[in-house]
DNA sequence: GTGGTCTAGACCACT
DNA sequence: GTGGTCTAGACCACC
């Protein structure tokens, strides 16, 4: 799993790590049950405090994307993926919202927006996901 | 325009003024070449310091949403609306990227997701906008 | 003396309207001793507030480019222009400086800097100055 | 890196430090990528409030003359400075036309003043930026 | 420690 | 009246 940040970005660096696991997990890289680095050695590798990734993990963990075990470390929740709650889809809402808008604002048709979804739909599903490297 | 401020919320009132604003002019309740009110009283109003609806102004400014003029004050830039750049493109791109992996990872379709783009995009534009009720 | 003024400038209107009747002289469109509407023609030719106009016309008359007589108007001062000065070469040189370090910075020649100020002095010079409408 | 700021003068003190800061950039006394000071230790250096620097700052930042840091801190812009754009160019112009204007007016030579424009070059390229003598 | 945000209150420049 | 600038002091998020 490459993790790839952005120091410069003003998305928080914890943020842009539970972006990428996120990622990683929609798009098959990273599979139910597999198990993720530590803390310490994943901030070793990516040169970030401890305390960030642990922020991260940790709000992982509330979602249920992942589990955390003293023994056997951090590991994708192997009982699968957190469901699409009521909240989740209000969210979901409120986010997209702004982005709309702003499509709306500068004359970016429906489609277009819609367009743009269906990339990056794709553009996540299609990563190389057969078995990680077979 | 009626804008509804989140004190709790973890988005900065600026951005949620900015975004509130843009919603506006997407829904057409505010329309090319309209006053704003003042730092002022838009502060007085929604009881927030005068600091935070400028800063507000100043990104929509930036971005050539509204203009600053020296005598009529705060317009809507009547010229139109900032175009649909490379800039741009890639900006909605990667806040949509996140919002989109999410949704994989829950199970939410990618039909699902666009109906709820489409949605977003209906409640924005059919927003009562015939000059009120004419 | 045709006058364009930019209201959504952040320069302030007073300035706006020394510098182009300054670069009018400079350009040879008005002429020592020729006559400049009055305060509230100009005002109101051109929809701005008295007190704007009388701020333009009060520091051009300290610098010494206009002469202001209760009877016969405003008129460009006769005797001819101010002299350079130590003060006014001092002005240019903090004025010119941000500028020069700007472009520096930005890696725009000093032949190109050159260059520019060659094609201004051109563009105002070479204006149609003879005799105002031969 | 020495700053000197003219509280008396009409030119906002944030627009001094953006001015002098990249007067530092272009004399080679701040090399890209070298730290800035902390906005706090800036502001407390100069006796300035922390708002000030950080507007500054944020100026700089937006133009790409430095990048804010995550963790590092501000640094000058390691990648560069921002190119010669079009836009540059026209504010250029707008700027300078305005002093030769004046110059002109007062009968200071095309000649004269591209000798202050080669002078000011000079001054500032010619500083002493070896590393501190070394 | 850093920068980011917000408040409260002040003064000034401009129109 | 407007927006622009600056100050002083506070809290928070991030690292």
């Amino acid at each position: 799993m490459i993790i790839e940040l952005d120091m410069q970005s003003d998305i928080p660096i914890y943020t842009q790590l539970v972006n990428q696991i996120i990622e990683g997990i929609a798009s098959g890289r990273l599979k139910l049950g597999e198990p993720l680095p530590s803390v310490r050695s994943l901030a070793a590798d990516i040169g970030v405090n401890l305390h960030t990734v642990n922020k991260a993990y940790t709000l992982l963990k509330q979602d249920g994307y992942i589990q955390v075990h003293r023994q056997r470390g951090v590991v994708i929740d192997p009982e699968g993926m957190p469901p699409v709650t009521e909240e989740f889809m209000a969210k979901q809402h409120s986010q997209l919202k702004p982005i709309v808008a702003e499509a709306i604002c500068r004359g970016m048709g429906k489609q277009q927006l819609i367009d743009m979804v269906e990339l990056i739909h794709k553009e996540i599903t299609e990563t190389d996901n057969e078995k990680g490297n077979a």
